[in-house]
DNA sequence: AGCACGCCGACT
DNA sequence: GTCGGCGTGCTC
């Protein structure tokens, strides 16, 4: 150890250490700061993440950082707090997991801040015109008269605003050397105006809920809001996060897409003071990085973001929402893979603050956590405006005639909910007109030349795609193999259903919602909102149905193929079934109307149907749960997952196996590992994946694992194109 | 991640 | 004889 001040710096990119460097000639900046330093043979953007007295290299090799680009830093110390444990319980290169939360731009030594946008300002020259000297041209003279008003100049857009088409007036001026370019502060956004009048009365369980919420303040405190689709949580959210706004707080909403809350977005905007800050990966660069600043500035009360908003600076952090907790979106499934949800919680810790996890349908590791006391479970068991609950019907259709999939009694269903002017929902987990192509005369299969996977055929785009890894092909017209004119299309998507529907149907309007159909940007939106209209009867599609929207109208609900889902691999299958089937659920029915949901199954003695049906959501969970602790699956013990693809099968096994072989010494009793074993997807993208198992009975024992097994992992020799990839509390065992 | 160093095939 | 292929290893 050598004893002189050196700053640490994380870096972006794999480099899972830090390097220390000599202060700046000007000075180090605080902790959070970004820093140019030379690298190598060349320099490279890096974040200052601590000062050291010492350094445990060579201190005659340490350089000196180059340039601070930050004065003040990006990060603060609580920011930066939960972004070291985060990287460190995935065991994720801190460069990297910094630099991935930040917006692109300052990804780079991009200009410190966006705190300043493009605007324009009078010349000497321009200053000491005199307005009259361009009577002859009126647009320009408004233009001077504008500027001269604001000698630090004007935002571009806000000169939009004010003189609409005034981009030629500027070409002229700057023309004639009477303006220039120069960089402004952005004008503040218009702030909303408070609460309108309509404020909904809370029923006893919301008011019971917001005031444990409201109790907490100050201090950390779990809580898992379980309440049934159409009880009111977000009301619950919305009057809590008031209250933290009131008192000068941050509050940050996290959901699963915001593409598919635009209610949840609107009620926020309308209901709370200041701008919203919305944070996804389909805005612009710019957008993103304005939500980031309102955000990381204190300027925006409240920050709407999906997960990687969770790491989003927030100096008066005092409260954090996550709405579907349940959701698998919330865990980044490449790179930096982190549950958005456990981090909230985390953050939540760090701060000092309240969290909400809010759901109908809590994962079970969540209700574990309820069970075991670290979190405070707030129910809101009745439907809003006393709504009576679905009634939930399986239906046997072994041996029954379907025509478009549809059973004679989900027809019939069908037919009087819509002659009682109701709405019709059906969902179908399976976009595309057919998942299978097949040669009826030599049995030629249409599957991915680079994937073990079948191609679904797109009837109108006319072509088969793989859903796997995006290749596309032409639709043969003969069989490829044998020539043979009789090829079938097997199964059914909701292209098909789509049509079925509409020759069984056909006075009747009917809406497709699934990821082909929304493609175009406005088209969700676009069709939601004729559905909300009663423009449209039936409403089929995938499980994008099931997310976030309310149909008040339908009385309906209808699921198309459940047995599908019942004996998929994944030990989780059976929960993210039942998920789905009580958010089907809860888009049936409203207030006057009871609604009906029809379960289409092969399998209508299957124990968790059974359950489910019995005893709700509730009940499946408690059998669940009871079936996991017997199994030993999580939350009952800790997983961690490593993932290996190379271009050969024998070449991924090989590195999982010698994977294997650094681990074993290293693992506690209670550790247990499991494989090597192909991938449940053996080949993708002309891939081949494996994967090793890593099973432990405690936490800790898995994480000082994980600590000494991914640097033995780095080290190991990566040859013949072996990716590899560390997946800690896995939610995907794909 | 970059970027150089290093040891083996087809080109002016 | 060299140009350049990408395997390997290092960067405070």
């Amino acid at each position: 150890m050598n004893a002189i001040g050196v700053a640490r710096v994380a870096l972006a990119g794999p480099v899972d250490a830090l390097f220390d460097y000599l202060p700046a000639a000007t000075g180090d900046p605080l902790p959070g700061s970004r820093v140019l330093v030379p690298f190598g043979h060349s320099r490279r953007v890096g974040i200052l993440v601590e000062h050291a007295a010492e350094c445990a290299c060579d201190p005659a090799a340490l350089k000196r950082i180059e340039r601070v680009l930050d004065p003040r830093p990006l990060f603060a110390p609580a920011d930066l707090a939960l972004l070291r444990w985060a990287a460190r319980y995935y065991h994720h290169p801190l460069g990297d997991a910094l630099f991935t939360a930040l917006p692109v731009r300052l990804r780079g030594s991009g200009r410190l801040l966006g705190a300043e946008v493009g605007g324009v300002r009078l010349t000497a020259a321009g200053a000491a015109l005199a307005p009259a000297e361009l009577a002859r041209a009126p647009r320009q003279q408004a233009l001077l008269e504008r500027l001269a008003k604001a000698p630090q100049g004007v935002a571009l857009q806000v000169l939009e605003q004010e003189l609409a088409g005034v981009a030629s007036a500027l070409r002229a001026l700057r023309a004639k050397g009477l303006a220039e370019s120069c960089r402004v502060a952005p004008a503040r956004a218009a702030v909303s105006p408070p609460a309108p009048a309509v404020v909904p009365t809370l029923n006893p369980e919301q008011a019971a809920a917001l005031a444990a919420v409201n109790a907490a303040r100050g201090g950390f405190q779990p809580f898992l809001l379980d309440g049934i689709t159409g009880s009111g949580k977000t009301e619950v959210y919305i009057r809590a996060i008031a209250e933290v706004v009131a008192a000068g707080g941050q509050a940050l909403v996290m959901v699963p897409e915001i593409g598919l809350t635009p209610q949840l977005r609107e009620r926020l905007r309308t209901r709370l003071p200041g701008p919203l800050a919305v944070l996804h990966s389909a805005l612009a660069a710019g957008e993103r990085e304005r939500a980031w600043h309102q955000a990381a500035s204190g300027e925006a009360p409240v920050v709407l973001g999906t997960r990687s908003a969770v790491f989003v600076p927030l100096p008066r952090l005092a409260l954090i929402v996550v709405d579907e907790e349940h959701d698998p979106s919330l865990k980044q499934q490449e790179g930096f893979r982190y549950s958005a949800r456990d981090l909230a919680v985390r953050r939540a810790q760090l701060v000092g603050c309240p969290v909400v996890l809010g759901t109908a349908t809590p994962a079970l590791e969540t209700l574990h956590n309820v069970a075991v006391g670290r979190y405070h479970r707030l129910a809101l068991p009745r439907r809003a405006g006393g709504a009576r609950p679905p009634t939930i019907n399986l239906l046997d259709i072994r041996n029954q005639p379907l025509r478009a999939g549809l059973s004679p009694v989900l027809r019939e269903r069908m037919h009087a909910a819509l002659a009682a002017g109701g709405q019709v929902l059906l969902l179908l987990n399976r976009r595309g007109y057919a998942p299978v192509l097949t040669c009826h005369s030599c049995g030629w299969v249409g599957a991915c030349v680079d994937c073990d996977a079948r191609m679904t055929l797109h009837l109108t785009e006319q072509r088969l795609w793989c859903h796997h890894c995006g290749r596309v092909e032409p639709v043969p017209r003969d069989c490829p193999q044998c020539g043979g004119p009789d090829l079938r299309m097997l199964g059914r998507g909701t292209e098909r259903l789509e049509e079925g529907l509409a020759e069984l149907f056909p006075e009747v309007r009917i809406a497709r919602i699934d990821r082909d159909s929304t493609r175009r940007k406005g088209e969700l939106t676009r069709l939601l909102a004729a559905v909300h209209r009663g423009e449209v009867q039936i409403l089929l599609g995938t499980q994008m149905l099931a997310k976030g929207h309310d149909f008040p109208g339908v009385t309906l609900a209808g699921v198309i193929d459940l047995d599908h889902a019942l004996y998929a691999s994944d030990f989780r299958a059976p929960e993210r079934t039942a998920q789905l089937i009580v958010q089907v659920a809860g888009r049936a029915g409203r207030a006057e109307r009871a609604g009906e949901v029809v379960l289409q199954t092969r399998h209508p003695e299957h124990p968790l149907l059974q359950s489910l049906l019995r005893e709700g959501y509730a009940g499946f969970a408690r059998a669940a749960l009871a079936e996991r602790e017997a199994a030993q699956l999580p939350p009952f013990t800790y997983l961690a997952l490593l993932r290996a693809e190379a271009p050969e099968q024998a070449v991924a096994h090989a590195f999982l196996a010698a994977a294997r072989d650094l681990a074993e010494p290293l693992c506690d009793p209670g550790v247990e590992l499991l494989g090597p074993v192909p991938a449940p997807l053996a080949r993708r993208a002309g891939r081949h994946r494996a994967q090793l198992l890593v099973q432990s009975a405690a936490r800790p024992a898995l994480q000082q694992l994980l600590a000494q097994w991914t640097p033995a992992l780095r080290g190991l020799r990566r040859r013949q194109g072996v990716r590899w990839s560390l997946d800690v509390d896995p939610q995907e065992m794909v």
